[in-house]
DNA sequence: GTCTATAAAGTGATAGAC
DNA sequence: GTCTATCACTTTATAGAC
């Protein structure tokens, strides 16, 4: 249905396998090229010539989870809108347009959750002050898009008040996948749902209730007893 | 009134001010002792000399603001908790106290606020996985204190799930200070207020929300038309 | 205390043999 | 395509002169 993960060839995928799981352990920086080659049992020299460079290799990995995020956001975004046009999404099935992609990719994916959350989370948190200029470009494109929409359905609420809601709502997610680990272990196993599914579900009703504080005309259904995966992906 | 931040005497001061320059800017790892000594217009063999290492600066710098935030804030806590004995205080006069020793805090320090808003956001999203011992223990304690009151004052709440908004909420939070440059600026001069002010205001309405959402017998003031620094530091 | 010189190890990248 | 050997550079830390 979206677009799924780029395939790449044999020693080309074992590097960015590698290479995924040392940066999503310890981040972009701190990671040589020597690390990712003896991780994929490749040669020194594999990365320089698989990929041109080592940034070269960042980019791919990179690339090859926040692509198919960013589509399936945009997609399943415009099935919310056409959904109800011509009136405007509730706030809570555009959020949920934004979140529950990293759910469904985290599927299709091969990686753990948790490194496949803590990649994620990296790659939109990195410290060296700007992010990658590919990443950079498709991320905020696609938070332009969910804003215009989420203005919509939120159009008494004043724009700046809506960029700070969601600039604050975009740390928590960063929060949540790149240090959940600790807490996702809390919750797993209280009931037969995969950590991941309750932990979303609560993010979405945090971000629902925040962005619709003390706008009129918004009506939020009542927080349920416990948070339930009880939307479907 | 709180404990001020700890004096240090000529050259350690001029290193440790260049140090926190760069590590804001450009994060902790990406910085060398060169470049450091070089901003700090002293020996390369000085930082060694110093604080004994390139790391035992780092711990400097980074207990130079967390200890007197951590101290603030517990300071605050317990006159929240006086003032209102026996009953439990509001959550948003709690979180007050857990928000406002930034403000203060920068006031003091003699770094420009952006400045100190992003070491302080580095410091406690230090991306290695973990943080340092020295701050993870402190910072780990002021949250344990915090969540005992809200807990108190937000008991029909189950506890897991104030674990959870407080999680989110904290990494609003460091997003908040880490990332905040861009916004902040969008927000300067609208009023004569400065923007650290109703920056903070903002996300204390933010965090009271979500705190707040769907517990029984916890009222909420209503939302102020524009986000404004009603409150005095 | 401050400086120079240098050690010891690690970095990304590449030329050239196979 | 894969590998070894090596280049040119940077890193932290330290010994020893001043």
């Amino acid at each position: 249905m979206y677009q799924t993960i780029i395939p790449l060839s044999g020693p080309k995928l074992r590097l960015v396998e590698a290479a995924e799981k040392l940066f999503a352990d310890q981040g972009f920086d701190s990671v040589s090229v020597r690390d990712i080659t003896k991780e994929a049992n490749a040669n020194v020299a594999a990365v320089n010539y698989h990929f041109g460079s080592r940034d070269g290799l960042v980019s791919a990995v990179m690339l090859r989870y926040v692509n198919p995020v960013h589509q399936e956001r945009c997609a399943r975004l415009e099935a919310v809108e056409k959904k109800w046009a011509p009136k405007a999404p509730p706030v809570e099935e555009v959020m949920e347009a934004y979140v529950s992609p990293l759910v469904t990719q985290v599927r299709k994916s091969e990686m753990s959750e948790k490194l496949f959350c803590k990649l994620l989370g990296r790659i939109l948190s990195e410290q060296g002050g700007a992010l990658h200029p590919e990443v950079q470009l498709q991320f905020l494109n696609g938070v332009e898009r969910f804003l215009k929409t989420l203005a919509k359905s939120l159009s008494a609420l004043p724009y700046e008040d809506l960029v700070w809601r969601f600039h604050f709502i975009s740390g928590a997610m960063i929060h949540m996948m790149t240090h959940g680990e600790t807490l996702q272990a809390m919750t797993k196993g209280a009931n037969g749902v995969t950590a991941i599914d309750t932990t979303i579900a609560r993010f979405l009703r945090f971000a629902t209730i925040a962005l619709s504080d003390g706008v009129e005309g918004v009506e939020i259904p009542p927080a349920p007893k416990t948070p339930q995966a009880t939307f479907s992906f």
